[in-house]
RNA sequence: GGGCGAUUAGCUCAGGGGUAGAGCGCCACGUUGACAUCGUGGAGGUCGGUGGUUCGAAACCACCAUCGCCCA
């Protein structure tokens, strides 16, 4: 073995094996253990969210996999309809080209190809991060498998009239040429105006001041409304307004909806412009005027001057009209909420088009009971909460997006217009009857890409077809994922599930944290503090760093900025870390916080970790290497970390069971490093070293030393999973363990043996000893090297047999020279302190020791022990905490104060001797 | 406006009614036959604020402050 880890060749190797020998497929006849993947988007590569989820993903498939479970992590990619689209566009843009040059079919190829380099690219990355996913069985969201049960689903709701095509108000992306379901838009303050203007009264007896944010729109405006009880304008309604520009007459009407004290009291309802107005415009059943086209500008149904104009454009012409007929009454600043494509950005129009529809009520109501009844469990709990939230206000989910890119709906129409929905053209006429010469053209629009997503845990296993598969992996046993898609995905696979499935798709939901960057912010290829795990991984210098960052901006202005954060974040660029060290560090982040700051520094602890273990098995083979057979006896310190390690796998399982990789990292982590390396692996040498110790002893250690390095291995496979592979493979021979796998051997399992207490007695004993002994060493600046002679006062019958059974320990490991009881009554010689117990360790003072710098020391210690003694009989002073408190509480309360008065004089008499002496 | 969350060591974060924790960073010493990607020792926090509940609060409750997210 190499002197210390070096992680790339090995990776790379143990995949590749790994993925040939099958490992990653269902196997054996437990209990079927299923995770679907959230499918990527095939919109480029994976980033640093995709691979901490993939590692809490992996690591759980791994665990149960290991418990012998029959573990699918099913694969898989989406094909992410419009962000997709837009990727290839913008390449297409980039060459001068546009998607209308190459027409619908030459575009849907192109976008196929971009799928393929990109889809490529995620799964080599996948690939580099150790997932143990089932790539036999990859999915894309638009197979033809796949894309059958979209078919289906949508009939079969259509069948039910669950699906129902309406004329309505969409969220229009005046760009993208798109509806957007309103989970696509986003709305943030912006900057803008309120305007007021006057609106004539037909009557002649004056005019009504309108507040609007929205000038342009006044001219599909259809009333004037009022709230009822507004005694200002109560004599008013029912009377009639002109509209400026316009001339047309509308009427003055009073509806609840209308805020009384904001702006006027008086609000223009534009039925086909907005969200409210339209809702007012039903209720009173005004005319819609639709005065916008496709691209958001002014169409021919608007007074000439106007046709065609931009509607930002016409806004400032609209304000100059009414200021010169001076009806502008003022303008006032004003922020706005303004609702922005997530994907374009564009301003989003709320526009009058024809969209089909999921009546989604009927299917949000089992929804809401699975989680309600505890047939779905979120974790952490709260975030039922955002669920349900979401759920009782849930809208009707617009399915049909104006893109090329995605499912086509099953829909067909004749030349009068009628709907005919079936799977393909020849289902619709056999199903409706109709004769082959009947000309029917399908629906243009694509399904909203979560349409697919829905359906995903069921639809990767084959579904509609009764396969084996849906049998055996349906529902799935935990979706891991983040907070941000609760409703774009989880709820609406709920919903799909239980309808077409009759079961949950799933009956835990995990929902991790977000990765965002070291000063929380979230990372974004405009911030340019994008991090590509394969960098953390590999290693990156600095200017090839820049490069990507920089490379294929949308806004070129910022690369310069960037650069400058990069350089400075990473003077010397990104160091390789291997695989493992970046899992290990996901999986410590792995908290119940919802946000995650990714700072580098966290991960270069676990690469020194991975070496750590690595070096620890180096010392194990070499020392196990003249291993024999036959007798052995296990020492208290074999007993010890065998019954430490059980402590450990007991804890491992806790925390998988509850998703707390932060806590199994933190406890296999400790374990490894402070009990099996620090102290064991120590503790064994004067065992296999010293020619005191008996063959039988020896065998006793290297085998507990083989033993519990092959187990810790496996404890520590799902989370690192190279190089415990790596590792296992000359320690298994070792122990004579048979397999070519470390992850097809079982999951450790703590023992039914009842702990070891005496063992675990004695080495703690051990510690403090030693412990003791270096706190002298090191605080009188005593070289390390140098053994000491050590004194005993006051060791009881328990302490001389330790004395005796570990004194090899204590020579060894504490670098002790000599151990001597004195005697009662034996005069000391003026030495360090360090107390065990009642016992008192003396470093004789001769030559070695520094009396005033032994006085600060005492002291400290004397002040530590009177602050913890004054807490101590304040609580016991306090007659309500003696009569309160439980009775096990004050025992250990006043058990205390005898330690800490006992202490006290130990220390009183210690202090004295150095007076003494001074 | 409604909802949710965060505030603990210099940094990143665990914890949780009964003596404040980890990793990294920092200081000192040290090449001890696994590991200098290391070892040993050490410094460092009145757990955001104010009230309340309690024998006891960093933890539970209320309010406040600051920051953040989601929904109108």
């Amino acid at each position: 073995m190499d002197k210390s880890y070096q992680p790339e060749e090995i990776e790379r190797r143990i995949y590749e094996r790994w993925e040939e020998q099958g490992y990653f497929a269902p196997r054996g006849d437990g209990a079927p253990y299923c995770i679907m993947i959230p499918p990527p988007n095939v919109t480029g590569t994976l980033h640093m969210g995709h691979a901490f989820q993939d590692t809490i993903m992996d690591a759980l498939t791994r665990y149960h996999r290991m418990k012998g479970d029959r573990a699918l992590w099913q694969p898989g990619m989406d094909h992410a309809g419009i962000a997709t689209q837009m990727v290839v566009e913008r390449l297409l843009n980039a060459e001068g080209k546009s998607k209308r040059d190459l027409g619908r079919d030459k575009f849907v190829e192109r976008v196929w190809q971009w799928k393929e380099e990109s889809g490529g690219q995620i799964e080599q990355q996948t690939r580099r991060l150790g997932a143990s996913v089932d790539w036999t069985r990859d999915r894309f969201t638009m197979d033809e498998g796949l894309s059958e049960a979209v078919r289906k689903v949508f009939v079969d709701l259509y069948d039910e009239g669950l699906i129902y095509r309406g004329k309505r108000l969409v969220n229009w992306d005046p760009v993208l040429h798109t509806a957007l379901s309103d989970l696509e838009v986003l709305s943030a303050d912006e900057d803008g105006s309120l305007w007021h203007f006057r609106y004539p009264l037909v009557s002649g007896e004056g005019h009504m001041v309108v507040a609007t944010t929205r000038p342009e729109t006044m001219l599909g405006d259809s009333a004037v409304a009022v709230h009822p009880d507004d005694e200002r304008y109560a004599h008013l309604i029912g009377q009639e307004v002109e509209l400026p520009i316009v001339g047309r007459r509308i009427p003055i009407i009073a509806d609840d909806y209308v805020d009384p004290a904001f702006g006027t009291g008086c609000v223009k309802i534009t039925p086909a412009h907005d969200f409210n107005d339209y809702e007012i415009g039903k209720r009173h059943d005004l005319p819609i005027y639709n005065i916008l086209t496709d691209d958001a500008a002014l169409n021919d149904d608007v007074p000439e001057s106007y046709r065609g104009l931009d509607r930002f454009v016409a806004r400032e012409k609209i304000v100059e009209e009414f200021e010169g007929l001076g009806l502008l009454e003022k303008i006032e600043d004003y922020t706005i909420k303004t609702p922005r494509g997530d994907r374009s950005h564009a301003v989003v129009e709320p526009y009058l088009t024809d969209q089909w529809y999921v009546k989604i009520e009927p299917l949000a109501k089992p929804a809401i009971e699975a989680v309600e009844t505890g047939r779905i469990r979120f974790v952490p709990e709260n975030w039922s909460k955002t669920y349900f939230d979401w759920m009782y206000n849930i809208q009707d989910w617009c399915i049909s997006r104006q893109l090329w890119w995605g499912h086509r709906i099953p829909a067909w129409y004749d030349a009068e217009g009628n709907i005919y929905v079936g799977h393909d053209e020849d289902d619709v006429r056999k199903k409706h009857g109709l004769a082959a010469g009947v000309a029917l053209t399908q629906d243009d629009d694509v399904l909203d890409t979560w349409f697919s997503s829905a359906l995903w845990p069921f639809s990767t296993l084959g579904w509609p077809e009764k396969t084996r598969e849906v049998g055996e992996f349906y529902p799935g046993n935990v979706l891991v994922t983040g907070f941000d898609i609760i409703f774009f995905w989880v709820a609406r696979m709920i919903m799909m599930g239980i309808k077409f499935m009759g079961d949950v798709p799933f009956h835990e939901v995990y929902i991790h944290g977000l990765i965002r960057d070291q000063d929380g912010q979230k990372m974004s290829k405009s911030k340019g503090n994008v991090l590509d795990p394969l960098d953390l991984i590999d290693g990156i210098d600095l200017e090839s760093l820049v490069e990507k960052r920089t490379a294929g901006m949308m806004q070129d202005h910022l690369a310069p900025r960037i650069e400058k954060a990069t350089r400075q974040h990473f003077p010397d660029g990104i160091d390789a870390h291997g695989c493992d060290a970046l899992r290990m560090t996901f999986g410590a982040l792995a908290t119940n916080a919802r946000d995650i700051s990714f700072d580098l520094r966290r991960i270069g602890g676990y690469k020194n970790f991975c070496n750590k273990l690595w070096n620890a098995a180096r010392y194990v083979l070499m020392n196990t290497e003249s291993m024999g057979d036959g007798e052995f006896e296990l020492s208290a310190a074999d007993r010890w970390i065998r019954a430490r390690f059980d402590a450990t796998t007991r804890e491992m399982h806790k925390h998988f069971a509850t998703y707390r990789l932060d806590l199994a990292v933190q406890s296999v982590y400790e374990f490894t490093w402070h009990e099996f390396c620090d102290w064991y692996l120590e503790l064994s040498k004067p065992v296999l070293q010293s020619d005191e110790s008996t063959n039988a002893m020896r065998l006793g250690t290297q085998k507990t030393l083989i033993e519990v390095l092959e187990s810790l291995l496996r404890l520590l496979h799902p989370i690192i999973p190279f190089v415990t592979e790596e590792i296992w493979e000359p320690v298994a021979r070792r122990a004579r363990i048979e397999g070519d796998t470390i992850m097809l051997r079982p999951y450790p399992e703590p023992s039914d043996n009842a702990s070891d207490d005496e063992a675990v007695a004695d080495i703690e004993w051990v510690q403090q000893f030693i412990l003791g002994i270096r706190q002298i060493r090191g605080e009188m600046d005593i070289s390390p090297g140098k053994a000491l002679p050590v004194l005993l006062q006051h060791a009881d019958d328990v302490d001389e047999q330790r004395i005796q059974r570990l004194r090899l320990l204590l020579q060894r490991v504490g670098r002790v020279d000599s151990v001597k009881i004195l005697a009662d009554g034996e005069q000391p010689p003026a030495a360090a302190t360090a107390l065990l117990g009642d016992m008192r360790l003396l470093v004789p003072m001769k030559g070695l020791i520094d009396v005033d710098a032994e006085r600060a020391r005492l002291d400290k210690q004397m002040d530590k022990v009177r602050a913890d003694l004054a807490r101590t009989t304040g609580k016991l002073g306090n007659e309500n905490f003696v009569n309160n408190a439980p009775p096990a509480v004050v025992t250990q309360e006043r058990e205390r104060a005898v330690e800490f008065e006992k202490t006290i004089s130990q220390l009183t008499e210690q202090l004295a001797k150095l007076d003494e002496l001074a």
